[in-house]
DNA sequence: AATAATTTTTAGACATGTCTAAAAATAACA
DNA sequence: TGTTATTTTTAGACATGTCTAAAAATTATT
């Protein structure tokens, strides 16, 4: 059986590994979790033990199979309540993580299992990140930065890299929301900043946020 | 804020408060925890510094207001998960307990009201005890243990004392469930075990049974 | 009321998960 | 390639919540 802190660790090195590939750093981890690198070092070696990752001193880890299982169950979980709490108490996009993060950590199959029936199997999460069935399948959704974009190109608005409230609250108040068009007029060279087409309205938006909206052409 | 283990300990202290009055011993408290006694007036002394309970060394504990109100907002959180559980997500009574022990922590006002409203209000869980409004208000339920009927008396069985996986699954190998009339038939006077009909079926059991059974003539 | 039994508390220990500060290893650069 | 900068690890500490064993207080018994 693992904690919370530890599940917690697991979800972090699998975010990073799907980002960044294999060797993930001790201060990435660090980062990720909001600890000390110190305290990162003493956490791998406990979950080296418990062989849910590789560890070799200053190389980084690496997830093992179960290691990866884990992840997987934890985000399949923290995935299926933030679509409970949206579609079914009321809670709007920007305000499901942090009841996610504790909700995630409940330990029953059933309730689970349950819960992904009770909303009809369902495959995306309010942020539009794919929800692994029982078995840790998922659908890679086909996506890239908006950042990406050059003039002229467009596509749909099909995820959010940062979940956090204040970021989503802006997307809000600038009527971004996902399945939405988006076509790119311009990009500033300087600061690499883009003015949007979205609902018929002309936006200009900084790279920062274009760095954290997924798109799909 | 309150740890979980904080938040068990008033939940147990209330519980024991609500069956024999005021002044839980250490003892008491331990075996509902499921500690030594030791650990107990480690943590009563913590839970009297943040004066949720008055502590008077070997002379037991009361909780304060503000213990109480903490107590209730948690016995509501566990009551809503479990009734949830039974309403939406196809769990039986015997199987509701030991998810809803670790959803009562789950720390969310909104979560929880909304949930409150998801599920109609509701003033009963599935065990019959009655569920705390948003300010900790409820109906005390007027209710009285088999085990003080006498022969020839009757009642409707409105919840039981203890919600423990093993007995509720006796309850319904028997056929006995909330909402059904029970009718005592005989007592035995040597073990205090009685004969009862319930749904035209006549069956006897022990003390330890009628002792866990609530009714209301 | 004195002694025995029980309950409760204290003292000291341990595991978990964290930290700071210092040492060691790796990476960067000039 | 040697020196500096950065990253990572080690060492030692601390808070939480638990334990065992022994001491102290209360309660029960004769």
């Amino acid at each position: 059986m693992f904690t919370l802190s530890e599940e917690n660790y697991l979800k972090a090195i699998y975010h990073l590994e799907a980002f960044s590939g294999k060797g993930i750093s001790t201060n990435a981890i660090a980062e990720k979790v909001d600890a000390k690198a110190s305290s990162v070092t003493d956490m791998v070696k406990k979950l080296a033990d418990k062989e849910v990752l590789f560890y070799k001193k200053y190389r980084g880890v690496t997830l093992s199979d179960l290691g990866n299982k884990i992840a997987i169950s934890v985000i399949r979980k923290h995935r299926l309540w933030e679509l409970f709490l949206v579609e079914k108490l009321n809670f709007s996009w920007d305000e499901v993580h942090d009841v996610a993060e504790q909700l995630e950590h409940i330990k029953s199959p059933k309730l689970i299992n349950e819960l992904d029936a009770f909303l009809g199997f369902p495959k995306k999460d309010p942020h539009g990140d794919p929800i692994p069935d029982k078995e840790g399948k998922f659908q890679k959704i086909e996506k890239q930065l908006l950042s990406t974009l050059d003039e002229k190109q467009s596509g749909i608005c099909v995820g959010v890299c940062d979940s956090s409230s204040e970021f989503l609250k802006y997307l809000d108040n600038n009527n971004i929301s996902l399945g939405k068009k988006i076509e790119v007029l311009s990009k500033e060279p300087f600061d690499g900043s883009l003015t949007i087409l979205i609902n018929t309205k002309k936006i200009t938006i900084s790279k920062k946020i274009s760095n954290n909206i997924y798109i799909q052409s």
